[in-house]
DNA sequence: ACCGGTTGGCTAATACCCTTAGCCTTCAGC
DNA sequence: GCTGAAGGCTAAGGGTATTAGCCAACCGGT
């Protein structure tokens, strides 16, 4: 029997694309195995079971999810940082539903844990976008967790069809953006 | 051997109460039948499989958080139904929040789905804050959205534990609020 | 009071799914 | 070429949802 060459990063990716296919919800040992053509066994060679393949696909969609907020944003500031970041994360999501899904429901280890780290890249991103706004340092939190609020929930409701009547998704996503953009200035230091 | 007088309410009422006990994740049919005193398959007599155990619990917890936050709003408008309304939809989640996880990652059958109604009836109660905010016909569905994504991105995030670094929750709550109103407030129709 | 049908329990059995144990082949380095 | 680790495999066990089929309990009318 030939081997089929596998690693940790394969059965991941593997794992990633099988979730935004069918659903996290549809993510089992047995599709994954089927996939990479091997045995469900053979796949505890590589991964230590399915929380553990479930916390590295969480960890995977962080980092690229970080990875495309960052480019997205280069060389950009205020509004037009805020709204490249925006559509960059929701496309993101939208684009990966399964691996993204992941992420929610997870709790990281501990402060090395791979997730954290990505988490915390993605949250460096965001706070590249509030630096644009001068806000005073004791909002930067808050503004932080709204930010993140906001577009994780129209991106997991858009994605779950949550947004079943009429007007058009992506308006109102622009209309969110420039909510945030207006609130987001009027906290801005006094001077 | 003697019935357990249950009946589809009840058992829904008891998969609700064991899920937030015990968080989303551990509501089994073994042990919601445990609970109420019988034996697996039972329940099967009242609820058609785990699945539209499922979307019953949604349905229930689309409703009672209507209801909480219809309540809430009574009598107030502007920036006080606002804050009102978003702290009871905070509250019921946070108190509830095995049944409301319950709503993510459902999709209704159709608009006469229970599911579908509860939820529409929870929009209405959003409606009714806006009403405050003297909108252009045109943004009231893309004001509904931006509000229910930011608090339902609030309150999942926060319920999962997604918030794990210093900022006290609960200002950073208030503080997204206020973004909300400033925002709206700078969207009202000129006159 | 009876009696028949419906309702709501039950046991038994099936089909997945995750995981562990233990074996055996392949491959890389010496 | 040998050897040891790594990566496949089969077999087996435990858990969960579900279905089939039986039987007792309840409710209505007579």
């Amino acid at each position: 029997m030939p081997r089929a060459g596998l690693d940790p990063a394969a059965v991941v990716a593997a794992g990633a694309a099988l979730a935004d296919e069918m659903g996290f919800g549809a993510l089992t040992m047995g599709g994954l195995a089927d996939r990479v053509g091997v045995r469900t066994p053979s796949l505890y060679k590589h991964v230590a079971g399915q929380e553990d393949l479930v916390r590295r696909i969480a960890a995977l969609a962080l980092e690229e999810a970080a990875q495309a907020v960052g480019t997205a944003i280069q060389g950009l500031s205020g509004r037009d940082a805020l709204a490249a970041a925006a559509h960059a994360f929701r496309a993101y999501v939208l684009t990966h539903p399964g691996r993204y899904a992941a992420t929610i429901g997870i709790e990281a280890t501990g402060p090395d844990d791979s997730m954290a780290v990505a988490a915390s890249r993605a949250l460096d991103s965001f706070r590249a976008v509030l630096r644009g706004y001068d806000l005073p340092a004791t909002d930067e939190d808050h503004a932080l967790r709204t930010l993140r609020s906001a577009l994780h929930g129209y991106a997991t409701l858009q994605s779950a069809q949550g947004f079943r009547w009429s007007a058009d998704v992506d308006e109102s996503f622009e209309w969110l953006v420039d909510l945030l953009d207006r609130g987001l200035r009027g906290s801005a230091a006094p001077r």
